[in-house]
DNA sequence: TACATTTGTAACCAAATCTGTTACGTATCC
DNA sequence: GGATACGTAACAGATTTGGTTACAAATGTA
């Protein structure tokens, strides 16, 4: 049960269409339908990653570090992962280590699943933030709040 | 934690190479350093999906169902994923509905990250059971148990 | 038939993870 | 100085995960 990607990619993708202007945890939560302070910890890793920043105080919030056309999905992918264990655990398990079988299969299902994780990456660094805030305008009703099309 | 794909994997690498003979499930968590009941399990979702078949009794264990080289690894991919939640989580968030907003978010994030997961998906069925079997063989050095290269 | 072997599955446990929540110090604006 | 808002630690409840025990059912063999 790990929605943080997915949430990630909601804030970000608020904070496109902010243009700017800092948004605080609370709307960014509120918009998520999580809490402000679960907010503020996924912010956390995206500041780490450069993607963001935020300004403390009165007023302050966080707005994207740079435009949205040059933050991907792969980026975002990138920084949850620095605090999740691997898509396929593979180094989690612990084959037999006779006649080095262990280190063998390990090695040989890394090299097995690389490749469908390099394509899985590939694809997401296809798709920027921006994108992803302009098809959400696209299918959003005209007269939502923040929809300018 | 979750380890499942890469244990299935290896289960299935190991049975194609033991070609129709039925291997207990005490032998298969031994060379996947788990339990018994733990492989029995797995082998329980995989028999559903129709990727190997038991056999009771003495004597008896699990085979595969069909040609190793017939078993990709997005075969096996799919069926872990019947008892796993989606990779990305999108449907388990709970976006703000104002205006929608929260479907139109689900929406669209899943037509975001749908490329990402077909392209993975795409990489996986191009890998067959029998070629992780054979890429294990080599990197095994001889004389090891069952290396027949 | 009796027995050993092996699967299938339920039940339970400890550890880890995840999300939500409270609390509080710190920074910033007015 | 006060209100606002972030940063982070701490904790709790729910869920997941993997391991383990237990036992019924099936199957081969003496």
């Amino acid at each position: 049960m790990n929605t943080r990607f997915a949430v990630a990619t909601h804030i970000l993708a608020y904070l496109a269409h902010a243009e700017g202007q800092p948004v605080s945890s609370e709307v960014l939560a509120s918009s998520a339908g999580t809490h402000p302070v679960v907010v503020r910890r996924l912010v956390s890793t995206l500041r780490e990653a450069g993607l963001v920043q935020s300004q403390r105080g009165a007023g302050g919030g966080t707005l994207l570090a740079r435009p949205a056309t040059d933050i991907s999905l792969l980026d975002v992918f990138r920084a949850m992962q620095e605090t999740e264990p691997d898509l396929f655990q593979i180094s989690s398990t612990n084959p037999n280590s006779h006649c080095d079988l262990g280190r063998v299969m390990q090695e040989t299902l890394e090299g097995m699943f690389g490749p469908a994780i390099a394509a899985m990456r590939a694809a997401l660094s296809a798709v920027s933030v921006a994108q992803v805030t302009q098809e959400l305008a696209q299918r959003l009703p005209k007269g939502c709040p923040g929809n300018t099309g």
